[in-house]
DNA sequence: AACGTAAACAACCGCCGATTT
DNA sequence: GAAATCGGCGGTTGTTTACGT
């Protein structure tokens, strides 16, 4: 049985949004709220609208502090750099750059920052070396990743881009510290900028926990810009195993292989790739180049690059 | 000025996971 | 436990705008 549509389709307006609706759309949304009911929604707010329509237009465009074009060079380098480590997953990236919408930055590396890379106007970092100094848990100094796939010739952006060129970022280079219940606190971020709260005993996938929190900014309550402590605690026994060379293999022991599937790329294997650290940037240009033909550089590897 | 093409952006589609019934 | 429902996400498509000839 298939799912039923979430909307008459018939009975909707499609296409661009006219000011009206616009404002509307902003007038009910900041008297009520969203009621937590997009579907409902656009009935209540006299729109004859889908409510993934409504709910789409709100958090991309209409939402308060919404930031449109001029990405800064620093905000470039994010992107890069987290594409570099998590691939497409735009609304992660979009909650580490206040402001920004998944979207609009799907759209941005899209259209220009792939283009950028390629014609070499993104910056690499000045403190690459320094990375590969600090052990931290994605940033190995050196390393075998779990992937799909193994020619370096197929590699992705990502890999490449996470291993060449690019800084790792706050998001991906946590800090562990052991408290007295044996338990790993798991701090992301360096500067207590950007953090988060999230606990799971289990050993578990931090870029789950990460994705509960949402760029939409209205559900998200996890994310804190302050002073908090934050932590992911996880069961000491499996700090030991989490280093990045086996944390794929180790997530996947502790998981079912179908979710393995899920999390490290399709038809996940423990085959195991040797990355090699001086890939230069003309190999990450033709990779960009060559992945633009598959329509998604991070195809391969899933979450990890 | 008219046309064609590329770039940029907005919006839609369909799938997935979580939650509710 | 199964089915229905919903929100969220990433990929894709459609439309508008800018630019070149």
């Amino acid at each position: 049985m298939g799912r039923a549509p979430c909307c008459d389709k018939n009975n909707v307006k499609r296409g661009p949004w006219s000011p009206e609706e616009d404002a509307k759309l902003k007038e009910f949304i900041e008297k009520y709220g969203t009621g937590g009911n997009w579907i409902a929604l656009p009935q209540k707010a006299g729109l004859k609208r889908c409510g993934k329509s409504c709910r789409l237009r709100w958090l991309n465009y209409l939402r308060p502090n919404i930031k449109h074009g001029d990405f800064s060079d620093e905000e470039d380098r994010v992107i890069c750099s987290l594409y570099a480590s998590i691939g497409s997953r735009w609304s992660i990236i979009a909650a580490q750059l206040p402001g920004r919408t998944d979207n609009d930055i799907k759209n941005y590396w899209n259209t220009k920052l792939k283009k950028k890379l390629i014609m070499g106007f993104i910056p690499s970092s000045s403190n690459i070396n320094q990375r590969t100094k600090s052990p931290n848990l994605l940033f190995p100094p050196t390393s075998t990743l779990q992937t799909t796939f193994q020619p370096q010739s197929q590699a992705s952006i990502s890999n490449i881009l996470r291993d060449s060129y690019l800084e790792p970022i706050p998001l991906v280079q946590p800090n562990f510290m052991y408290n007295n219940n044996n338990l790993m606190n798991f701090q992301l971020g360096t500067n207590n900028q950007h953090s988060y709260n999230f606990h799971d005993q289990s050993l578990m996938n931090p870029m789950q926990a990460i994705s509960s929190c949402s760029s939409d900014g209205v559900s998200c309550n996890q994310i804190s810009y302050g002073n908090e402590e934050m932590m992911c605690q996880i069961p000491f026994e499996e700090t030991q195993k989490f280093t990045l060379d086996n944390y794929c293999s180790t997530w996947a022991d502790h998981h079912d292989h179908q979710k393995a599937n899920g999390y490290f790329g399709n038809n996940f294997q423990t085959s195991q790739f040797q990355y090699d650290h001086h890939t230069n940037i003309e190999e990450v240009k033709e990779l960009i180049s060559s992945s633009s033909s598959n329509g998604n550089g991070c195809n391969n590897v899933g979450y990890w690059g």
